[in-house]
DNA sequence: CCGTATCCATCCCGATACTG
DNA sequence: CAGTATCGGGATGGATACGG
Protein backbone atom coordinates (compact mmCIF):
# COMPACT_ATOMS: atom_id res chain seq x y z
CA UNK A 1 0.00 0.00 0.00
CA UNK A 2 0.93 3.47 -0.24
CA UNK A 3 0.42 6.41 1.97
CA UNK A 4 -2.59 7.23 3.49
CA UNK A 5 -5.00 9.88 3.52
CA UNK A 6 -4.14 11.50 7.05
CA UNK A 7 -2.32 14.62 7.86
CA UNK A 8 -0.57 15.81 10.32
CA UNK A 9 -3.56 18.32 10.92
CA UNK A 10 -4.82 17.63 14.53
CA UNK A 11 -8.18 18.36 12.71
CA UNK A 12 -7.53 16.05 9.91
CA UNK A 13 -11.41 14.96 9.78
CA UNK A 14 -9.78 11.05 9.29
CA UNK A 15 -8.35 11.27 12.35
CA UNK A 16 -11.45 12.39 13.78
CA UNK A 17 -13.32 9.15 12.96
CA UNK A 18 -10.54 6.99 14.04
CA UNK A 19 -10.05 8.59 17.25
CA UNK A 20 -14.14 8.17 18.19
CA UNK A 21 -14.14 4.42 16.78
CA UNK A 22 -10.82 4.19 18.32
CA UNK A 23 -11.77 4.26 22.10
CA UNK A 24 -12.53 1.44 24.50
CA UNK A 25 -15.93 0.31 23.71
CA UNK A 26 -17.27 1.95 20.72
CA UNK A 27 -16.01 -1.71 18.38
CA UNK A 28 -17.56 -3.92 20.90
CA UNK A 29 -21.13 -1.98 20.75
CA UNK A 30 -21.03 -2.25 17.01
CA UNK A 31 -20.19 -5.35 17.09
CA UNK A 32 -22.83 -6.47 18.86
CA UNK A 33 -25.05 -4.48 16.53
CA UNK A 34 -24.23 -6.13 13.39
CA UNK A 35 -26.16 -9.28 13.48
CA UNK A 36 -29.50 -6.60 14.16
CA UNK A 37 -30.78 -4.16 16.30
CA UNK A 38 -31.11 -4.24 20.24
CA UNK A 39 -32.00 -2.57 22.99
CA UNK A 40 -29.42 -1.14 25.58
CA UNK A 41 -29.77 -3.75 28.30
CA UNK A 42 -29.17 -6.52 25.61
CA UNK A 43 -25.99 -5.14 24.86
CA UNK A 44 -24.59 -4.22 27.70
CA UNK A 45 -25.40 -8.25 28.85
CA UNK A 46 -23.56 -8.91 25.89
CA UNK A 47 -20.34 -6.98 26.56
CA UNK A 48 -20.27 -7.51 30.11
CA UNK A 49 -17.68 -5.89 31.53
CA UNK A 50 -19.11 -1.94 30.45
CA UNK A 51 -20.87 0.05 32.61
CA UNK A 52 -24.36 1.76 32.35
CA UNK A 53 -22.50 4.94 32.41
CA UNK A 54 -19.86 4.16 29.39
CA UNK A 55 -22.32 2.09 27.26
CA UNK A 56 -24.62 5.49 27.34
CA UNK A 57 -21.88 7.43 26.39
CA UNK A 58 -20.79 5.41 23.37
CA UNK A 59 -23.83 4.88 22.16
CA UNK A 60 -24.53 8.89 22.17
CA UNK A 61 -21.35 9.40 20.07
CA UNK A 62 -22.25 6.36 17.43
CA UNK A 63 -25.22 7.99 17.00
CA UNK A 64 -23.83 11.51 16.62
CA UNK A 65 -21.18 10.02 13.87
CA UNK A 66 -24.09 8.60 11.83
CA UNK A 67 -23.39 4.50 12.60
CA UNK A 68 -26.47 3.84 14.90
CA UNK A 69 -30.00 5.25 14.92
CA UNK A 70 -32.33 5.20 18.14
CA UNK A 71 -35.40 4.17 19.06
CA UNK A 72 -37.81 5.22 21.73
CA UNK A 73 -41.24 3.30 22.53
CA UNK A 74 -42.88 5.03 25.02
CA UNK A 75 -43.96 2.13 27.00
CA UNK A 76 -43.83 1.14 30.65
CA UNK A 77 -41.33 -0.17 31.75
CA UNK A 78 -39.39 2.09 28.73
CA UNK A 79 -37.97 -0.03 25.60
CA UNK A 80 -35.11 1.50 23.58
CA UNK A 81 -34.00 -0.38 20.38
CA UNK A 82 -30.47 1.00 18.55
CA UNK A 83 -29.36 -0.60 15.32
CA UNK A 84 -26.67 -0.01 12.46
CA UNK A 85 -27.28 2.90 9.86
CA UNK A 86 -26.70 2.03 6.53
CA UNK A 87 -23.23 4.23 7.38
CA UNK A 88 -22.28 2.23 10.24
CA UNK A 89 -23.09 -0.69 7.85
CA UNK A 90 -20.73 -0.13 5.82
CA UNK A 91 -17.84 1.26 8.20
CA UNK A 92 -18.22 -2.45 9.59
CA UNK A 93 -16.63 -3.85 6.58
CA UNK A 94 -13.54 -2.35 7.02
CA UNK A 95 -13.70 -2.23 10.67
CA UNK A 96 -14.08 -5.98 10.26
CA UNK A 97 -11.30 -6.96 8.12
CA UNK A 98 -9.48 -5.58 10.19
CA UNK A 99 -10.15 -7.58 13.27
CA UNK A 100 -9.44 -10.48 11.10
CA UNK A 101 -6.41 -9.74 10.52
CA UNK A 102 -5.96 -8.95 14.34
CA UNK A 103 -7.14 -12.89 14.34
CA UNK A 104 -5.07 -13.98 12.08
CA UNK A 105 -1.82 -12.42 13.53
CA UNK A 106 -2.75 -12.38 17.06
CA UNK A 107 -0.10 -15.16 17.53
CA UNK A 108 2.84 -13.42 15.42
CA UNK A 109 1.93 -10.49 18.16
CA UNK A 110 1.80 -12.66 21.27
CA UNK A 111 5.11 -13.92 20.01
CA UNK A 112 6.98 -10.55 18.72
CA UNK A 113 5.59 -9.62 22.89
CA UNK A 114 7.26 -12.27 24.51
CA UNK A 115 9.94 -12.26 22.65
CA UNK A 116 10.96 -8.15 22.69
CA UNK A 117 13.70 -7.43 24.61
CA UNK A 118 14.19 -3.52 25.20
CA UNK A 119 17.26 -1.59 23.65
CA UNK A 120 19.81 -0.20 25.59
CA UNK A 121 19.39 2.88 27.16
CA UNK A 122 22.57 4.08 24.61
CA UNK A 123 25.31 2.17 22.61
CA UNK A 124 28.70 1.39 23.23
CA UNK A 125 31.26 2.88 20.67
CA UNK B 1 -20.77 -9.06 7.13
CA UNK B 2 -21.35 -10.90 10.21
CA UNK B 3 -20.02 -11.21 13.74
CA UNK B 4 -16.35 -10.36 14.28
CA UNK B 5 -14.10 -12.54 16.36
CA UNK B 6 -14.05 -9.81 19.38
CA UNK B 7 -15.34 -11.39 22.47
CA UNK B 8 -16.30 -10.12 25.74
CA UNK B 9 -12.68 -11.42 27.71
CA UNK B 10 -11.14 -7.91 28.56
CA UNK B 11 -7.81 -10.25 27.62
CA UNK B 12 -9.15 -10.99 23.82
CA UNK B 13 -6.18 -10.90 22.26
CA UNK B 14 -7.68 -9.09 19.28
CA UNK B 15 -8.43 -6.34 21.27
CA UNK B 16 -4.99 -6.46 22.82
CA UNK B 17 -4.04 -5.46 19.50
CA UNK B 18 -6.47 -2.78 18.65
CA UNK B 19 -6.11 -0.91 22.00
CA UNK B 20 -1.83 -0.69 20.81
CA UNK B 21 -2.83 0.64 17.24
CA UNK B 22 -5.98 2.55 18.42
CA UNK B 23 -3.65 5.04 20.78
CA UNK B 24 -3.13 8.58 19.50
CA UNK B 25 -0.36 8.45 17.35
CA UNK B 26 0.52 4.62 16.44
CA UNK B 27 -1.20 5.02 13.12
CA UNK B 28 0.19 8.06 12.31
CA UNK B 29 3.77 6.74 13.02
CA UNK B 30 3.10 3.78 11.01
CA UNK B 31 1.65 5.60 8.24
CA UNK B 32 5.15 7.60 8.03
CA UNK B 33 6.43 4.72 7.73
CA UNK B 34 5.01 3.02 4.75
CA UNK B 35 6.93 4.94 2.10
CA UNK B 36 10.26 3.11 3.80
CA UNK B 37 12.56 3.76 6.64
CA UNK B 38 12.60 6.53 8.50
CA UNK B 39 14.67 7.70 11.30
CA UNK B 40 13.65 9.13 14.15
CA UNK B 41 13.65 13.28 13.50
CA UNK B 42 12.11 12.93 10.11
CA UNK B 43 9.59 11.09 11.71
CA UNK B 44 8.91 13.83 14.06
CA UNK B 45 8.90 16.44 11.90
CA UNK B 46 6.49 14.49 9.50
CA UNK B 47 4.04 14.54 12.28
CA UNK B 48 4.93 17.45 13.72
CA UNK B 49 3.09 17.89 17.09
CA UNK B 50 4.30 15.05 18.44
CA UNK B 51 6.48 15.21 21.59
CA UNK B 52 10.07 13.34 21.26
CA UNK B 53 8.75 11.70 24.76
CA UNK B 54 5.83 10.08 23.03
CA UNK B 55 7.16 9.13 19.45
CA UNK B 56 10.17 7.36 21.56
CA UNK B 57 7.39 5.49 23.66
CA UNK B 58 5.03 4.72 20.49
CA UNK B 59 8.32 3.37 18.37
CA UNK B 60 9.11 1.24 21.37
CA UNK B 61 5.23 -0.41 21.66
CA UNK B 62 5.46 -0.40 17.96
CA UNK B 63 8.76 -2.61 18.06
CA UNK B 64 7.33 -4.85 20.64
CA UNK B 65 4.18 -5.99 18.98
CA UNK B 66 6.65 -6.46 16.02
CA UNK B 67 5.53 -4.19 13.25
CA UNK B 68 8.34 -2.14 13.19
CA UNK B 69 12.40 -2.74 13.10
CA UNK B 70 14.92 -0.53 15.00
CA UNK B 71 18.60 -0.23 13.44
CA UNK B 72 21.25 1.74 15.22
CA UNK B 73 24.24 2.83 13.67
CA UNK B 74 26.87 3.57 15.82
CA UNK B 75 28.39 7.18 14.55
CA UNK B 76 28.50 10.08 16.22
CA UNK B 77 25.97 11.82 16.11
CA UNK B 78 23.50 8.66 16.49
CA UNK B 79 21.15 7.38 13.76
CA UNK B 80 18.41 5.08 14.40
CA UNK B 81 16.23 4.08 11.87
CA UNK B 82 13.06 2.29 11.90
CA UNK B 83 11.13 0.62 9.31
CA UNK B 84 8.14 -1.97 8.91
CA UNK B 85 8.54 -5.42 9.51
CA UNK B 86 6.59 -8.07 7.00
CA UNK B 87 4.21 -8.15 10.11
CA UNK B 88 3.75 -4.36 9.91
CA UNK B 89 3.23 -3.87 6.33
CA UNK B 90 0.66 -6.75 6.17
CA UNK B 91 -1.26 -4.91 9.26
CA UNK B 92 -1.20 -1.31 7.20
CA UNK B 93 -3.18 -3.24 4.59
CA UNK B 94 -6.67 -3.64 6.55
CA UNK B 95 -5.40 -0.29 8.57
CA UNK B 96 -5.12 1.54 4.95
CA UNK B 97 -8.71 0.23 4.30
CA UNK B 98 -10.05 1.49 7.14
CA UNK B 99 -8.36 4.79 6.31
CA UNK B 100 -9.79 5.29 2.93
CA UNK B 101 -13.02 4.91 4.05
CA UNK B 102 -12.99 7.13 6.62
CA UNK B 103 -11.64 9.79 3.94
CA UNK B 104 -14.67 8.85 1.15
CA UNK B 105 -17.23 8.90 4.23
CA UNK B 106 -15.94 12.37 6.03
CA UNK B 107 -18.41 14.54 4.65
CA UNK B 108 -21.61 12.32 5.42
CA UNK B 109 -19.87 11.78 8.96
CA UNK B 110 -19.50 15.74 9.34
CA UNK B 111 -22.69 15.80 8.03
CA UNK B 112 -24.25 13.56 10.43
CA UNK B 113 -22.11 15.63 13.08
CA UNK B 114 -23.53 18.91 12.38
CA UNK B 115 -27.27 17.88 12.49
CA UNK B 116 -27.44 15.83 15.76
CA UNK B 117 -29.33 16.91 18.16
CA UNK B 118 -29.00 14.87 21.63
CA UNK B 119 -32.40 12.62 23.07
CA UNK B 120 -34.53 14.65 25.63
CA UNK B 121 -33.66 13.32 29.01
CA UNK B 122 -37.06 11.44 29.33
CA UNK B 123 -39.62 10.45 26.93
CA UNK B 124 -43.22 12.47 27.17
CA UNK B 125 -46.09 9.44 28.06
C1' DC C 1 20.82 13.12 17.33
C1' DC C 2 18.32 10.17 20.15
C1' DG C 3 16.70 9.34 23.66
C1' DT C 4 15.22 9.00 29.34
C1' DA C 5 13.42 11.09 33.83
C1' DT C 6 10.44 13.91 36.14
C1' DC C 7 6.61 16.69 37.00
C1' DC C 8 2.06 17.97 36.17
C1' DA C 9 -2.57 18.93 33.84
C1' DT C 10 -6.09 16.62 31.69
C1' DC C 11 -9.10 13.06 30.36
C1' DC C 12 -11.07 8.64 30.63
C1' DC C 13 -13.68 5.63 32.90
C1' DG C 14 -15.60 2.84 36.82
C1' DA C 15 -18.51 3.03 40.97
C1' DT C 16 -22.31 4.67 43.04
C1' DA C 17 -26.55 6.92 43.71
C1' DC C 18 -30.61 8.76 41.88
C1' DT C 19 -34.82 9.57 38.42
C1' DG C 20 -38.79 9.12 34.91
C1' DC D 1 -35.78 -0.36 31.77
C1' DA D 2 -32.97 3.26 30.42
C1' DG D 3 -30.84 6.46 31.49
C1' DT D 4 -28.30 11.07 34.18
C1' DA D 5 -25.25 13.26 38.02
C1' DT D 6 -21.39 13.27 40.71
C1' DC D 7 -17.07 11.83 42.53
C1' DG D 8 -12.46 10.08 42.44
C1' DG D 9 -8.45 7.07 40.96
C1' DG D 10 -5.59 5.90 37.25
C1' DA D 11 -3.94 6.32 32.76
C1' DT D 12 -2.54 9.47 29.07
C1' DG D 13 0.18 12.73 27.27
C1' DG D 14 2.60 17.55 27.14
C1' DA D 15 6.63 20.39 28.83
C1' DT D 16 10.92 20.55 30.43
C1' DA D 17 15.43 19.19 31.78
C1' DC D 18 19.07 16.22 31.34
C1' DG D 19 22.44 12.41 29.36
C1' DG D 20 25.17 9.12 25.98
Amino acid sequence: MTKTAMTRDPNCPIRGILDRIGDRWSLLVLDSLVDGRQRFTEIKREIGDISQRMLAQTLRHLEQDGFVSRTVYPTIPPRVDYELTPLGESLMEPVGALVEWAAANRTAVRTARENYVPPPAQVAL
